[in-house]
DNA sequence: CCCGGGCTATACGGTACCGTATCGGTATAC
DNA sequence: GTATACCGATACGGTACCGTATAGCCCGGG
């Protein structure tokens, strides 16, 4: 490690893998390039983020790694704000794009089954929190950010703080559930019929008015 | 390895690792004491399972381990073994102490803020799930069961299969999503007084009569 | 043209595992 | 009281990482 590439900012929202190994035949990696695939190499779990590892996936060596980065800490750390943007910013921004706040509600409980990699990684990060107390404070973030939006919601529909508080732990909760147990067991939801049949019955119990 | 010990049963609801070390200065380790450490350290992850570190939690080298086991791998099935019975058996043996159906409902909400390390335990096993496609089959059979017992409570409330599919869905979603976020977030329902309105709240609107 | 910034290749020593082998000791079992 | 089952200690070779060092390659600017 040298020094700190700085570069244009790049939008970039999450490029796979390929589209990274391609670019290379361009500059070279940049930071967020390796940033990003680490972020990828998280849905395999937080131990699975290896250096040589990351350079095999990329198709290089290690050299250039610690061009960038310090150590594994280091892209652990920017992998994770990278997460932390995403699964805030995104999470919010997706469900804004509707205009009612009941939509809203129901749109998040239907994003449950389109999350593609997201799902892994977040289930990654959250037993990785659990053992290593430097992911705790990004997790813990997230969530507190997903709550604060989902009562904000709530209260949009004239629901008093404790009240809406209470309706967004469990609507949350409900999401991040079903977030987990698409991945415990995925047949039981699989067909899509039965989730339009579910998200249907949640969206009844968990929209109030 | 020479060959599997036999020994009585154990009924051994999940012994601590200090009381694994203390009865070292009997007999000597059984299966069953590795096995029972193993799951104690998934706690920390899948991937912290290692022979080499439970031995040490042990007290003793892993001279004794390969006598009882092939590999790390089977260790690891014994372990997951032993939690998939905690975790049905068990789970399902708690809300049956509860005499009516909406106790039970009511029970399992309440269970999940005094799960000391079995929550850990569960999340470390679900992220191993996404990563190793030998775990996905034992967290399938416990959340189907688990599953499957909870449609058998809403029916018991006089539901039709269908709807009692989706209640139990749903209030199973709730009961793991809260599970998760007790480890992302701790601060979030920090207080007694808070969880007791949370669970006052998500009773009301998860028990359906 | 050549020079230095940006990045990669290669090589090295160190750590933490794995699984195997071998040799003990101790407690029954006969 | 000797054999054998049970179990721990020690030592070994192998793999996969880590982080460091060093020497390249390529390309744009002076």
């Amino acid at each position: 490690m040298r020094r700190p590439t700085s570069r244009p900012p790049e939008p970039s929202p999450f490029r796979s893998i390929e589209d990274i190994r391609k670019r290379h035949r361009g500059p070279g990696l940049s930071a967020e390039d390796w940033a990003d695939a680490a972020l990828w190499s998280l849905a395999e779990g937080v131990d699975a983020l290896s250096v040589e590892r990351l350079s095999r996936g990329l198709g290089v060596t290690k050299g250039g790694f610690y061009w960038h980065f310090k150590d594994r800490a280091d892209v652990l750390q920017a992998a994770l704000a990278r997460w932390e943007k995403l699964a805030t910013t995104e999470f919010i921004q997706r469900l804004e794009a509707l205009p009612d706040p009941k939509q809203r509600l129901h749109q998040l409980l239907a994003l449950t089954f389109d999350l593609g990699p997201h799902g892994k990684i977040e289930v990654a990060i959250v037993a990785g929190a659990g053992a290593d107390p430097r992911i705790q404070p990004v997790l813990a973030r997230v969530s507190q950010r997903r709550l604060d939006y989902m009562v904000k919601l709530y209260r949009a529909l004239g629901l008093p703080a404790r009240e809406a508080r209470n309706w967004a732990l469990q609507a949350y909760s409900t999401y991040v559930g079903l977030l987990h147990l698409a991945i415990a067991s995925p047949a039981t939801l699989s067909s899509s019929r039965a989730r339009a049949d579910y998200i249907q019955h949640v969206a009844r119990t968990l929209i109030p008015a």
